[in-house]
DNA sequence: CCACGTGGAGAACGAACGTTCTCCACCGTG
DNA sequence: CACGGTGGAGAACGTTCGTTCTCCACGTGG
């Protein structure tokens, strides 16, 4: 499974073909924007990646490691158990705040071309799949049966979505509470 | 804010965009095909709708309206009260199962065109506003607090992308669970 | 200096698409 | 029959876009 190491062109196409993408949707990006934004030449830019089709499944690739990353690392400050379940909604929250955020890449994608294009379909798959399975770990490892998961999963997809379309971060806080209430029955003593 | 009585023409040529735009998305229909499948001369099409724009906001508009209407009618069917809310999520895993459901129409449109198109960022924003205010009514209506109304209305989002995106109905169940639990302080001694 | 490969800038090509226009068959009225 | 208006079929137009091609400047090895 290994990529060799990304050149430094690679790089910066997929970090231009990143921005823009995921502001204004896979096929309003064309690959002239791609190439003005990264400063790569057309030419280069077809070396790299024979297709946009190419180029759309790196960027969801690194955009699914990288997201998934992030969230693991910040859950991960903390210990098992409870509070790092309920911390992924406090990361949620962080994510929702930031400048140009427009809800989750998968979903737009697949939103936009899952009907069409199988391979963004399961990209999207994939990447739900993994979500759930890492949250399903989080709340098993903290002594809560494994179905409390996808209910928690179900708070965390709803909030995303709803603070994209709504514009309003305070989605992740709404879930949060409602997590914390799913989880209650397990952890009846402890405080907060 | 009356429409006037639609001519047989303009319902066919909604029918056939509503199909067409929700399995392949929006820019993947080109106005030719929603010729070919409504029958309907290209001239008479953009005599009813001037261009591809207007005929996306009256889709977006006609979807928000039957959806609400069909979620309504089938709540309604039952007594105000807990099980109202929970018929909810009965509704929405027949929604789930039926062939080619693919997700929200809004939240799909949403992922898209709303980094792009301000007004299908606003349709999308006032369909979830409404379920969201429907939903909180149902809550209140039953006794239970407002705040759960927003909590409850994040587990049918997180349902409904689930649901499209790994194609398993069996989210709606999921959820309801869920939202079973959440209701349930308020309702202590009744059963089921 | 010359031959040569590399890579950049951007023109060019072909397809798709939104929108408009042309042409014609049809129909009711004098 | 002449005539005008309506609407359909589909050609045409202009633009955008993915992709490829042309041309040239440059650097390297003989």
């Amino acid at each position: 499974m290994g990529s060799v190491a990304p050149t430094e062109a690679e790089v910066r196409v997929l970090d231009a073909a990143e921005e823009l993408f995921y502001a204004r949707g896979l096929q309003a990006v064309g690959m002239d924007a791609i190439r003005g934004a990264s400063g790569v030449s057309l030419k280069r830019l077809y070396q790299l990646f024979p297709s946009k089709d190419v180029l759309v499944e790196a960027y969801l690739r690194r955009r699914d490691e990288r997201w998934r990353a992030a969230l693991a690392s910040h859950a991960e400050a903390l210990p098992a158990g409870r509070e790092r379940v309920l911390a992924v909604f406090d990361w949620l929250e962080r994510w929702f705040a930031e400048d140009g955020f427009r809800g989750c890449a998968f979903v737009n994608s697949f939103g936009e071309l899952g009907g069409v294009s199988p391979a963004v379909a399961e990209a999207a798959r994939a990447h739900k799949d993994a979500f759930r399975r890492y949250l399903g770990g989080l709340v098993t490892e903290a002594g809560a049966p494994a179905p409390l998961g996808g209910q928690i999963a179900l708070l965390a997809e709803g909030a995303i979505v709803t603070a994209a379309v709504s514009g309003d971060p305070g989605a992740a806080r709404t879930a949060r509470e409602a997590a914390s209430v799913l989880l209650a029955p397990y952890f009846a003593c402890e405080p907060r």
